[in-house]
DNA sequence: TTCTTTATATGATAAAGATCATATATAAAG
DNA sequence: CTTTATATATGATCTTTATCATATAAAGAA
């Protein structure tokens, strides 16, 4: 048996990973095969001993992009869950989550995924769903008392995301969020 | 001069409404040229004495739909200007403009936008623009003040139909939109 | 009716890109 | 060191689709 195991795996995620980014930034269409294995330094040949096919390499990307999303770290011990919960969502509406390498597919495929198969669209629930109950996690609601304050924050954080990805000008952007940072203390109730 | 410049204009009238539901619905890159024109009972051929190209023909039809969207609706003169907003964003916040035939390209096409040319680019910001600035008319905020407010709002509502349209179960839907209906009144100021 | 202009249709072209078939290289096992 | 399974690379194929070139048809003008 050539090649380890954990050489296979390695290059699986090492695949995963320009996946992720690529489809996240522009979509599944604009993105062809050749181009993600050639930002993982392979050739399109060596692809297909990891994945069936393009969307199944998407809809497995868009799982390891929820796994391993900002959102699922833990929080330190020495601060709050609702300080917790205050940095990420700053982070989350900010220039360099618009801008950067660490692209929440919520927000940069929201209207990608309409036109994918079926694993992909259940990809996405899974992490939509994922979301939501972390924030209301640390938000610490009722249970059911107000979810609807998180479902609207998520969609406006979202959105936010989303619109600012499409606009140049870089001082909208920073007005978008801004704003957005700011409604989202009040939708927690902090100010 | 055969042809009368008015049937010129209904073609090419009849092509941007076929484009604007198609290209909104699936995005750019799952539309065909043939299949828009066929939607009009016309065959590809005739497309090019039209538009110039597929790119073209996509901002134009953005444009088009801004022209024509709901929010432009003139308000009857025997309500308010907040009741009327509150009916627009209800209707906005529906499932049947998540699921029908007069979609809002701002939330549709959020993040199919960023793959294209500036053009459409162009076109996308002035309609997010035009959007803002209906509502704040409608809210009647008082300038710079709560400009903050409306922003977030049209994030939300903005994120909310984009992100129904990704989820196949209605009660779901039911639920995002019923939420964010509600978190568009305490924006607002109305409850 | 005939002529002429231009919208529309049809057939051809060419490029892009996903996938497959086949060849090569690598490293574990003996 | 040799063998061998399998990861990777290369070349070929096939489909899709935008666009162009050319033909046809429609309707206003003479």
């Amino acid at each position: 048996m050539p090649y380890s195991q954990e050489h296979k795996e390695k290059t699986r995620k090492k695949i995963l990973n320009s996946a992720r980014e690529l489809f996240s930034k522009r979509g599944f269409d604009s993105v062809t095969v050749n181009e993600i294995m050639e930002a993982c330094s392979l050739t399109r040949g060596a692809f297909y001993t990891h994945f069936s096919g393009k969307s199944n390499l998407y809809s497995e990307a868009l799982k390891y992009s929820a796994m391993n999303s900002e959102l699922t770290k833990k929080k330190p011990k020495n601060i709050s869950s609702k300080q917790w919960l205050s940095q990420l969502l700053d982070a989350y509406l900010s220039v360099e989550h618009v801008r950067g390498e660490e692209p929440c597919p919520l927000a940069f495929l929201a209207t990608d995924i309409v036109s994918r198969d079926k694993a992909a669209k259940d990809a996405y629930a899974e992490a939509y769903k994922k979301m939501n109950e972390i924030i209301m996690d640390y938000a610490g609601v009722d249970a059911t008392c107000k979810e609807e304050n998180i479902i609207s924050l998520t969609s406006m954080i979202i959105g936010a995301v989303a619109i600012s990805r499409t606009i140049d000008d870089r001082r909208s952007v920073e007005n978008i969020l801004q704003s957005c940072r700011q409604q989202t203390r009040l939708i927690l109730g902090e100010i």
